[in-house]
DNA sequence: ACGAGTTATAAGGTTAACCTTATAATAAAT
DNA sequence: ATTTATTATAAGGTTAACCTTATAACTCGT
């Protein structure tokens, strides 16, 4: 991931931000930035500025901004530390799946490419998060295991929960709580269209979420419920 | 080590000078404590009231300053992260003994009682650093091995090297570079009175330190030098 | 083609940590 | 007791990141 680009924890959380942002929105507003980062519009417009004066971000006025090739970079290298980060301390501290986010968003920032590196080895060089998200190579590259949003599902159909996306605190704590994370097998109920519920069997137990909770989960289909997981027995 | 008593990477960075500088002198010098940090006298100052402020540490006026107990708290709980991370560095990701000192002071500031507490439990609860100095506990108690320094001894003395201290990471390395690392047995060849040289016997090699460097060496000696490390036989 | 809503910029403030230069107060040594 | 060196304070600056309020520029749906 050579020489760190961005100078400051406030940049990184910037690239990173914008990486994210943009898997959705090719041109990410400054608004949905701002609100992302918890911070004025007035802020983010100008440390958007700082930033492409760096040549970290293009700026389409009134459009929204988009990484350089360097500010791309620089974000698969914060993200590559902090999903290593989260592994480390669910793996090997046993820390909760949920607070390993917060907690990795401290480190991401304290963590040159020496001890990353060296991290990656210790952990085995694993490839995806505790979240399900893919880990960034030291080459700037991020592959997503194929799957789709949860909430293009019907009832009855069935499916493994292979992410849970984008990562907040919160949502995680939420989603947690209710038993929703990667590798748990999902059975859509029911769905209720006029205040948006799902009714799900999640891991054999009986939840109930809002669409704005349900799209946060991808998940990756499983043909035939009755047929137990053929998804799942590939040979190792 | 209860709750994040120091606000901000500076405050945490002058309470673990002050506690160092405490060992040698009781009232720290604004004037020491600026020089160690690499900051002006002025700008010291100004932190040293603020720091007065929230009760950190008292300021005898021309004197020096010294840690309240909340301040002392604070100071070994942040001594704690740095030396539990180095033996992290060290231990698992197998990064030289030379350059952990410098990368656990990013990452002692990004680390919560929670992260630190399962650190030490991962590790195995060590109790000292890779440099030999011990790691304080969560109550807030600090003991040194007892041991005295290496320019106390005189030619023909034989030893043990048990740390060394104060930790710089240019000290650091300079003395890695000349084997000189706890655990290292050291002779004492001979000490020119003129320039301060000493002619040392590190690990079986042959080595010339100045006595500044010497100075920073904690030993334990060792009574008969035919005897092969009575000191060793402890039974474990 | 216009007006409502979004986006950008201008202007002025704040805070924490730093800096330098200059002056005042005090301690220590002669 | 006076000089010298150390220590403290005063005054004024800088930088990065944030803030609010107000105004200007633009987009887009009708
Ligand atoms: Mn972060
Ligand atoms: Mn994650
Ligand atoms: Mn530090
Ligand atoms: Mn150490």
């Amino acid at each position: 991931m050579s020489e760190r680009v961005a100078t400051g924890e406030s940049a990184e959380m910037y690239l990173k931000a914008i990486c994210e942002l943009m898997t959705t929105d090719p041109l990410v507003p400054i608004s949905s930035l701002a609100d992302r980062l918890g911070i004025s519009v007035v802020s983010a417009t100008e440390m958007v500025h700082r930033m492409r004066d760096q040549d970290l971000l293009e700026h389409k006025r009134y459009k929204g901004v988009r990484l350089t090739e360097e500010g791309r970079r620089g974000a698969l290298d914060i993200i590559r530390r902090h999903r290593l980060w989260e592994r480390f301390l669910v793996d090997k501290l046993k820390l909760p799946w949920e607070v390993s986010h917060d907690l990795a968003c401290q480190l991401e920032h304290a963590t040159g490419a020496e001890v990353v590196e060296a991290m990656a080895t210790f952990l085995g060089e694993p490839t995806h998060c505790p979240h399900g998200n893919p880990i960034p190579t030291p080459d700037g590259t991020m592959t997503f295991r194929p799957g789709l949003s949860l909430e293009t599902l019907k009832p009855d159909e069935n499916c493994i929960v292979l992410r849970i996306r984008p990562e907040t605190n919160a949502a995680l704590s939420y989603l947690a709580s209710h038993g929703m994370m990667p590798g748990v097998q999902v059975i859509v109920k029911s769905i209720n269209a006029f205040d948006h519920l799902w009714t799900l069997e999640i891991g054999g137990q009986e939840e109930i979420l809002s669409k704005a909770m349900v799209s946060r989960v991808v998940v990756q289909l499983v043909d035939d419920p009755t047929e137990d997981q053929e998804v799942e027995k590939e040979h190792v």
